[in-house]
DNA sequence: TGTACATCAGTGAACGCGCGTTCACTGATGTAC
DNA sequence: TGTACATCAGTGAACGCGCGTTCACTGATGTAC
């Protein structure tokens, strides 16, 4: 059995250190992350931990960027998979995004959660952070360009002009822009937030007791979502 | 000019440490929270906090309870106003449910965001917890007393039995409880979450850049939701 | 294949820091007679 | 109104703790010739 080789090693301890860090995360939250802690559980002294790591800041954004990719790579999936219809497709994807956050509900704390004290996000995560929200727009975009997207039910009407200019201008802005009114993009940032706040409720237990099957809840919620931003 | 009586005294140095707290949560969050600190900007040793406040936890729970207890001042007035429609009343109390989270994103955050490590909230936060949802809930029971409330437009059909069970429950179990099928109850458990996480979106700043005034899109979203619950 | 040197991983001690909480104390404010 | 005592607010020192980060060091792994 040939000796492990030297950046082997480090790539394995590298590794040891994320996950003794998101193990953390789960047991005290991202603003008790604690270098020393994540040495003494691999079994290394604290100053050890400088040779894989720049700072506790470099760790963070190392975390938060893994979690983004996890949750970007869990969305891409769902969402290029066969689907028989656009609102399938659609509800897909919104389940498997929950799925992921109910699995690692830490990592999605750090990404959608409150802010960490003293610690200011580089730009490093902006590319990561939106593959999420990028994945779901393309659903409506796909839809869209087949001209399988249904006119908004209730226009409501009133949106400022202001507001209907900056929500065009966001379906022009991701990859794959889609053609849409004002109304259909509204329905989507709405309902795009609507599923994260959706999310953080469950995770944060508010709705404790009022309904089994949170599941059930979730995906009812995905695909009125779904239907009001017209997709069939 | 009378002396401070012991008693006023007490009431007003309390306020102190509140305010001073509140100030601190501004600036690093509640784990960062620290009655030293605290101690020294009102120009008190630190043990001298001890005859003002049993423990953190102490602290951190007042500031829950205050928060709570002011958002649900808020909410509840905002709902209980005058207003032309039930949709125009529920519209109206977003809208304040939202001006008072931008004003004090901290304690939003406090309530609504990440859970602090370390710490868990007794019972005594649940009363003033339910305030805000309970308002909303009345201006929805309100309309459909009085047979103002129309029928879901999009049933969408496909409710499992259990949470269309779960959801008729959810609606008696409210004071003033509402007449409403799940559908209904099921667009406002929605739309409930959905504007806490729209704000959620906004105080963090997902939505950095895309729409100029976010205060516009809150209200379209609130009307939206409104309009889907049957508020007319 | 063997040797000489450079690179790297991990050690252990130390620095300076801030924290929550306790405790015996002093001196001022309130209360009972 | 005055005195004796009880209550309370604030002090200052101390306890024990954990943290991030630096640094000179040893010994093992890798590389060039």
């Amino acid at each position: 059995m040939s000796r492990e080789t030297r950046a082997d090693a480090r790539l394995r301890i590298t590794n040891e250190i994320m996950e003794a860090a998101r193990r953390q995360l789960g047991e005290v939250g991202a603003a008790g992350l604690s270098l020393r802690e994540i040495a003494r559980e691999i079994g290394m002294v604290s100053s050890a931990v400088y040779r894989y790591v720049d700072s506790r800041d470099d760790l963070l954004t190392r975390l938060i960027i893994d979690a983004y990719d996890a949750l970007g790579d869990v969305a891409e999936r769902a969402a290029s998979a066969p689907a028989d219809t656009d609102l399938g497709r659609w509800t897909a994807t919104a389940s498997a995004i929950r799925r992921w956050a109910i699995a690692h509900p830490h990592e999605y704390q750090l990404l959608y959660g409150s802010p960490v004290p003293g610690y200011a996000a580089p730009d490093d995560t902006v590319g990561p952070g939106i593959r999420v929200v990028v994945a779901l727009a393309r659903i409506v975009g796909e839809a869209a360009r087949h001209e399988r997207l249904a006119a908004p039910g209730e226009p409501l009407g009133d949106l400022t002009p202001q507001l209907a200019d900056d929500l065009r201008a966001l379906a022009d802005a991701v990859p794959d822009p889609f053609p849409a009114d004002a109304t259909t993009v509204l329905a989507f940032v709405v309902g795009w937030s609507q599923l994260f706040g959706l999310l953080s409720f469950e995770l944060t237990n508010q709705t404790r007791g009022y309904v089994g099957d949170d599941a059930d809840l979730f995906d009812a919620a995905a695909r009125r979502v779904g239907h009001q931003i017209g997709l069939r």
